[in-house]
DNA sequence: CTTTAAACAGATTAAATTATCTGATTAATT
DNA sequence: AATTAATCAGATAATTTAATCTGTTTAAAG
C-alpha cells in the first residue's frame, strides 16, 4: 500500500523531481529515469506522456530525445502533479470514508483531519521544484550511490 | 480513491464506531450495520470477522446473534483497527514513495511529512471510542435521517 | 539515405482490491 | 423437534490499478 498517493502519482512526482535536477537544456529519456528511480520504464514513460499533455513536462521524440520540465522549476508545484494524476479528491473526501462529511455533519475526526489536510495541501503548494532542488539532488544521489 | 485508508479499513472503522453507539449488551447483525452505513453486507461481515479474531469486536452466532464491541469503548482506539486491517506501513513509508526515506536520506518533503504523520498518528491514538461516542451517534443519525 | 534511439499509441496482461455467492454451523425461538 | 436468523468459511467474480508488449512515428547522427 502507498501512503496517500497512487503508485502512478508517486512515480510521477519522483520523475518530475528528477527532471528538476538535470542540467538545463538536457533531456532525459524514459530509460534513464527508469534506472535512476527504479521505476518500470514503460510505466514512467506513460505517466510522463500524460503530464506532457498538461504542459508540466515537455518531450522530444527521436534520437537524443527524452523528457524535460515544461516550464521553469520555479513555476512548478507538487500539487500540480498530484492534481494531474490522482486529482484533488484526497482533499475533499472524509478520511474515514463517511459520506457528506462536512461541518454540518462531521465525522468523529473531522476537525483534526481538516487541519492535517490543509497542512498537507500547504506542503504541496507552498514550495516550488526550484526550492526542492538541493534536496532532490541529494536524495537521488544517495539512491544511486549505495 | 480513498484518502489514506483502504476501503476495507474505512468500512472497519465505520463499523466499529457504529458498534460503539448501540445499546450496551445488544448485538448488531451484519445486515443492520450494512444498512445503516451503506456497506455491502458480506463485506462488512468479513471485515468484522477478521476484527473478531483480534478481539476488537465480539460475535455471536445463531438467531439474535451479531456483532458487538470486544471490550469497553474506553479501551478501544482507532489505531487498533487501522493496524489490524491496513497495518502501520502508512506511518513508516515515504509519502513520495522514495525508498529508504530517513533523516540520513530524506526526500524533499521528509520533515514536513514527518510532522503530519505524527499528528495523524495522534488523531488515531489519543482518543478512545468512548470519547468519540457523541460524535459517532450524531454522524450516524444524520446519515439515516436524510 | 540508413541506422539508431527515442516518444507515442493502443492493446494486453498481471496483480491487488473490492464485492458476491454458496453452503455449513450455531443457537435462540416457537 | 422444527424453524429461523445469524456467524463463519471458502470459493468465485468484478473492478481497479499496475505493468508490459507490439508496433508506429519522429528526428538526430553517422
Amino acid at each position: 500500500m502507498t501512503v496517500i498517493f497512487s503508485k502512478k502519482c508517486e512515480y510521477g512526482l519522483q520523475a518530475v523531481l528528477y527532471l528538476s535536477t538535470i542540467e538545463d537544456g538536457r533531456t532525459a529519456p524514459a530509460e534513464e529515469i527508469s534506472k535512476k528511480l527504479n521505476i518500470p520504464k514503460e510505466f514512467v514513460s506513460k505517466i510522463l506522456q500524460s503530464l506532457a499533455l498538461k504542459k508540466i513536462v515537455g518531450s522530444k521524440k527521436g534520437n537524443s530525445g527524452g523528457f524535460f520540465l515544461g516550464k521553469p522549476a520555479s513555476q512548478i508545484k507538487l500539487i500540480e502533479i498530484v492534481e494531474a494524476i490522482d486529482g484533488l479528491s484526497l482533499f475533499h473526501n472524509c478520511v474515514l470514508g463517511f459520506p457528506d462529511c462536512s461541518p454540518e455533519s462531521p465525522c468523529p475526526v473531522h476537525n483534526k483531519w481538516g487541519k492535517l489536510r490543509s497542512d498537507a495541501y500547504d506542503m504541496l503548494t507552498k514550495e516550488t521544484l526550484e526550492q526542492f532542488k538541493k534536496k532532490s539532488i541529494a536524495k537521488i544521489k544517495m539512491m544511486n550511490d549505495v
